[in-house]
DNA sequence: TCTCCGATTAGAC
DNA sequence: CTAACGGTCTAATCGGAGA
C-alpha cells in the first residue's frame, strides 16, 4: 500500500500568529523581522506581491514598505512558539503518527485513512477554527513528494489548500514534475541548484530522472536520497520522537557595537543562562564550552576580527555559574581592544544525558549544583526569565538588541489582549 | 596508507 | 543626519595530523 504522508505547514506563520490577535490586520501588508530588527523573515500576501523578499534585510526594503502601508514588527518567539504547541497538539490529537518537522510545520501519517484527501480538509478546518492559524496540507508517498505536494497547495488555490500527490496519474505527475524548478525541491538550495543547472538539471522531473550512479558521484548521498524520494522510494522516515540536541548555540548581534570586555561578559553570561537552561529542559549536560566574537562584517571600513576559543570541562554540567565562569575566562582571553563588537556567542556541545555524566570522586567537589539550578528554574518560570540571575550579566550591560516593534505577550499576558 | 577528527560546506526554516 | 544585514541546528564531506 502506498504511504500517505502529510505536511501540514502553516502559512506565513509569524505574520498569522501577530493577526490572530490583532484581527484588524487581516488585510493591512505585514511583515515580521528577525531579531536587531534585521531582515524580513515571514511576510503577509500583500507584502509578498509588493516584491519584499525572503531574508531581505529591512533597511532595504523600508522605504518601499513604509510607501506602501507595510505594517512591520519585531520577533515576538514566545507568542510564535505557544502558538505552535497549540497547533502541534491539535494535530497529534487527530493524526496517529506525527513528526514536529519545525515551529511551522509537521508531518502526519494519514497511511490507510479511508479518504485522506477529506480528512486533511478537517485538519485545516479545526486547526483554523481553533488557533485562527491557516494552514495547507500536502500529501505524498514520501516526505519530499509531501512537501513539494504542500507548495502547490499553497501556490493554486484551486486546491482549496490541500493538495494529494498520490491521487495523480503517471502522466499527470510527469506534467507536474516538469513544470517545477529543481530549487523548489527540499534539499535542493542556491549552490546545488547552480551545479544541478550546469548539468542539464533545471526541473524536479529532470532530476528524477537522472542517471543515479553519476547523481551519486557528483552530488554525494544526500541527493541521491532526495532523488529516491521523488522516484516515491521512501529514504526518509518519519522521526515520532525529537531527538536531544547535540548542540547548543545562544548568540546575538548587539542593538549596538561594544568596545568593552565587561560588556561583552554581560552579553555573554545571559547566553550561558539561557543555553544551561535549555540543557536542563532536555535533561543533558555539555563537557565542551566555546565562545566566539564578531566584529561587523557588513562593515569592511572597519578592522574585522572574529575569534573563537574552546573549554573542555573535566566532568560534563549544566550549572549556569560554572559555566559563566568558563565564558567568562574565555572572552578574557579572546578580547583585544580597538575593536568594535557587534556579535557574540556561546556553543554548548559533547552533550550527554545527566543520568550518564560520571562523577569523578577522588577529585574535590566539583561545582555541581542541582538543586539550586533548580530552584533557580522554578522562580524563573514563575516570575518570568532572567528574575534570578547572575550578577555577571548586568555589569556593563549594554548589550540589548533592537526591538522596537515587538507585539504584546498576547497568550502569557491577559491585559495585553485588546478590548473588542 | 589508513584512520580519526576538527573544520568547512550546504541545507532547512 | 546617517547607518542600518538573524539565529539554531544537522549531516556530509574535506583535508591535515598522527599512527
Amino acid at each position: 500500500m502506498t504511504r500517505q504522508l502529510a505536511l501540514v505547514d502553516c502559512n506565513n506563520f509569524y505574520v498569522s500568529c501577530e493577526r490572530v490577535f490583532r484581527p484588524d490586520l487581516q488585510r493591512t501588508p505585514l511583515v515580521v523581522l528577525s531579531n536587531n530588527d534585521g531582515c524580513v523573515v515571514s511576510r503577509s500576501n500583500e507584502a509578498k506581491a509588493l516584491g519584499i523578499k525572503m531574508g531581505q534585510p529591512w533597511f532595504e526594503c523600508r522605504a518601499l514598505a513604509e510607501a506602501h502601508g507595510v505594517l512591520a514588527l519585531s520577533s515576538n518567539y514566545a507568542l510564535y512558539a505557544d502558538l505552535s504547541n497549540r497547533v502541534m497538539s491539535i494535530l497529534r490529537d487527530h493524526a496517529p503518527r506525527q513528526e514536529v518537522y519545525s515551529i511551522d510545520e509537521c508531518f502526519v501519517d494519514l497511511t490507510g485513512c479511508a479518504d485522506s484527501k477529506q480528512r486533511s480538509q478537517q485538519l485545516r478546518k479545526r486547526v483554523g477554527q481553533w488557533t485562527g492559524i491557516p494552514v495547507c496540507v500536502g500529501i505524498g508517498p514520501t516526505k519530499t513528494l509531501a512537501k513539494l505536494a504542500n507548495m502547490v497547495a499553497k501556490k493554486h488555490p484551486r486546491s482549496k489548500g490541500v493538495f494529494d500527490y498520490n491521487a495523480l496519474t503517471d502522466a499527470q505527475k510527469e506534467k507536474l514534475l516538469q513544470q517545477i524548478e529543481v530549487g523548489e525541491v527540499w534539499g535542493v538550495g542556491r549552490k546545488l541548484r547552480v551545479r544541478l543547472a550546469d548539468r542539464g538539471i533545471h526541473t524536479v522531473c529532470d532530476l528524477r530522472a537522472a542517471h543515479t550512479p553519476t547523481l551519486r558521484a557528483e552530488f554525494g548521498v544526500v541527493l541521491e536520497k532526495t532523488q529516491r524520494e521523488l522516484q516515491e522510494i521512501p529514504c526518509i522516515d518519519l522521526q515520532e520522537v525529537t531527538p536531544n540536541n547535540q548542540q547548543i548555540i545562544s548568540s546575538r548581534s548587539f542593538g549596538h557595537m561594544i568596545e568593552q570586555v565587561a560588556g561583552l561578559k554581560a552579553a555573554l553570561s545571559t547566553f550561558a543562562a539561557n543555553a544551561c537552561a535549555k540543557l536542563r529542559t532536555q535533561q543533558s549536560c555539555a563537557a565542551l564550552i566555546q565562545v566566539f566574537l564578531h566584529t561587523n562584517r557588513f562593515r569592511p571600513d572597519l578592522p574585522q576580527y572574529m575569534p573563537a576559543l574552546a573549554m573542555a570541562l573535566p566532568e560534563p554540567t549544566n550549572d549556569t555559574l560554572l559555566v559563566s565562569r568558563c565564558v567568562s575566562v574565555l572572552a578574557d582571553q579572546l578580547f583585544r581592544p580597538g575593536y568594535q563588537y557587534k556579535k557574540a556567542g556561546i556553543v554548548l556541545s559533547q552533550i550527554t544525558p545527566v543520568g550518564q555524566v560520571q562523577h569523578d570522586w577522588l577529585a574535590p567537589t566539583q561545582a555541581h549544583r542541582p538543586r539550586l539550578m533548580q530552584a533557580l528554574d522554578t522562580l524563573n518560570a514563575r516570575y518570568g526569565r532572567n528574575t534570578v540571575r547572575v550578577s555577571a550579566q548586568d555589569v556593563g550591560a549594554t548589550w540589548q538588541m533592537r526591538q522596537e516593534r515587538k507585539s504584546p505577550n498576547y497568550t502569557t499576558d491577559w491585559g495585553a489582549i485588546p478590548s473588542v
